[in-house]
RNA sequence: GCGGCUAUAGUUUAAUGGUAAAACCUCUGCCUUCCAAGCAGGUGUCGUCGGUUCGAUUCCGACUAGCCGCUCCA
């Protein structure tokens, strides 16, 4: 009886309900909106809340071996010198005009094709151009016997040498071939964008006030590592975690939030001692966040891991996983765990010239730790939980006919109202001052929600569609019977159940943590 | 940033060169003894700016935003 939503529009349905319930709107939409950037309402700032307040519980509070911080979102300049971002967060990107394709600069190689004629003479056929792969220069010599045949050429080819279209001169480009048309002239010079949003500290705007928008969270860990091992009594292995907002001027937002230009990190720099096992350590991590997300009530066959092929990764990482998620567009990147070896802290240990390491007091020795790196967005993860979550049921009512129900499943953790207190009916005073009762005594400890609109069956399936997990409802039995009791209906099944208060209290108290 | 398509109420959709319609949702009141019942009522700057026109939501242009593809994605 369960219909889960046809893939094709499930995003459609989950944006719609969005805005609809006050999950999350476009930013300053009365304006046009903007693109890349989203507000959270009433509903969806408590769903995220409860994200980041499961991850905080778990991973900070609830263990002795990682401690939290707040790091500022603007930080010094050179932070971003030393972390690599100024110089390596933009690619410059190179278009075909004619094909419309656009090419990765760093990835597009080019050659050119020189003859020897039999009197020694060389002559100049031009250029040949292929994206990188497994064997460029063979791709290349193929292209260049082609452009040889074509051309009707006589003598030996001479050899071929790759050559990075990063370092292409404004005389080669319009003679260098695109690889999509074959023909030349239809190449743009490779053009630079930068992913850091800048801006200035203080009134003046010069040169020397440049500041950013910090991209990740990350680096205030790494800056402050120092300061935390000093005052923080910590010992390795340990974590230092944050929440927080972060910024990249994302050339295509795209996705709802799945991609935003504002968006919220969650991070953890785990310590280890140079020494120690980083492999086992980076599977410990894999395993921690694909338990956690489980936790939070994403199921199982969503998520997959994906390994980074070690070509692909940064010289200095040993090993990149990002646990995907399968998203109504595709699979995605949820959260990626990555090995990044002692790099940050040596990054910044010769940028400020202070030593970022520690003592060991075995050996005798000083050593800078190597790091391992879960991180995720709060915004990637409340998706997620949405599109998981979304279902629509064929529901058949007493007399045959067919509607259709909309639920969201959420955890019990994340649901924005965990339970909603409802009079069965709105025009008997007693049952709408017990119910009133109950709501003041729940709202002490818990998000809960008072309702007494309308008839009862509409007010539960309004709940279903902002995911609560539970209805209590007040009804003439709670007062003619003894025991004070109430009618429990739960989301998922719709089944109704007399539950007593205490009883109440002590689900939320098993459910909801 | 490029190309294609699109923009009407909170949502999903109509109609129209002469100051806009329906359903659902929402709100108020009545009614209602357990799954979107019923009755009465309330809520709308046709994305923005400009052009053509006596008159533009409708035609044209630009901008903005959305979707799809390319690209990007520690």
């Amino acid at each position: 009886m369960s219909t889960p939503a046809p893939s094709a529009n499930l995003m459609e349905a989950v944006v719609s309900l969005a805005k609809r319930r006050g999950f999350i709107f476009p930013s300053s939409e009365i304006y046009g909106g903007l693109n890349g950037f989203f507000d959270y309402g009433p509903l969806g700032v408590e769903l995220k809340k409860n994200i980041r307040d499961c991850w905080w519980n778990d991973l900070v509070r609830r263990r002795d071996d990682i401690v939290g911080l707040e790091s500022s979102i603007i930080m010094h300049p050179k932070v971003w010198e030393a972390s690599g971002h100024v110089a390596g967060f933009s690619d410059p990107l190179v278009d075909c005009k004619v094909s419309k394709q656009r090419y990765r600069a760093d990835q597009l190689f080019f050659a050119p094709v020189i003859v020897a004629q039999e009197d020694g003479v060389p002559v100049d056929l031009g250029f040949v151009c292929a994206l990188e792969s497994e064997d460029t220069s063979a791709e290349l010599q193929k292209l260049a016997e082609e452009l040889k045949r074509k051309k009707a050429a006589r003598g030996k080819l001479e050899g071929i040498v790759p050559l990075s279209f990063e370092t292409a001169t404004p005389d080669q480009i319009p003679l260098i071939p695109s690889p999509a048309t074959g023909e030349p002239g239809s190449l743009t010079p490779p053009r630079s964008f930068n992913m850091m949003f800048q801006t200035n500290v203080g009134a003046m705007t010069d040169a020397s006030s440049v500041a950013y928008l910090r991209p990740e969270t990350a680096q205030g860990m790494f800056v402050d590592f120092k300061t935390i091992v000093d005052t923080g009594r910590v010992k390795l292995p340990f974590g230092i975690a944050q929440i927080g907002k972060s910024f990249r001027n994302e050339i295509t937002p795209r996705n709802f939030i799945f991609r935003s230009r504002e968006f919220e990190q969650m991070e953890m720099e785990f310590f280890i001692h140079e020494d120690d096992d980083w492999a086992k350590w980076h599977r410990h991590w894999i395993d921690w966040c694909k338990d956690w997300l489980r936790s939070i009530g994403l199921p199982d066959t969503h998520l997959s891991e994906y390994d980074h092929p070690k070509a692909k990764l940064a010289f200095y990482s040993k090993g990149t996983t990002d646990i995907m998620f399968r998203y109504p567009f595709g699979v995605q990147e949820l959260w990626g765990i990555a090995a990044r070896g002692s790099y940050d802290l040596t990054q910044h240990a010769n940028a400020s010239g202070r030593p970022q390491e520690i003592f060991d007091e075995a050996t005798k020795k000083k050593f800078v730790p190597h790091v391992i790196e879960p991180a995720v967005g709060v915004d990637r993860i409340l998706l997620a939980v949405l599109c998981a979550g979304y279902a629509e049921e064929d529901v058949t009512d007493e007399k045959g006919n067919v509607e259709k129900r909309t639920v969201l499943r959420l955890s019990p953790r994340l649901a924005p109202v965990k339970v909603a207190v409802l009079p069965l009916l709105k025009n008997k005073e007693p049952l709408v001052a017990r119910a009133r009762a109950l709501h003041a005594k729940l709202k002490r400890r818990h998000a809960v929600f008072y309702d007494d609109g309308g008839a009862i069956g509409r007010r539960y399936r309004r709940q279903d569609e902002i995911g609560t997990p539970w209805c209590v409802t007040i009804d003439f039995d709670t007062l003619e019977q003894p025991g004070d009791t109430f009618t429990l209906r739960e989301r998922d099944s719709m089944q109704q159940r007399r539950v007593t208060e205490a009883e109440l209290f002590a689900l939320l108290e098993e459910q909801v943590f």
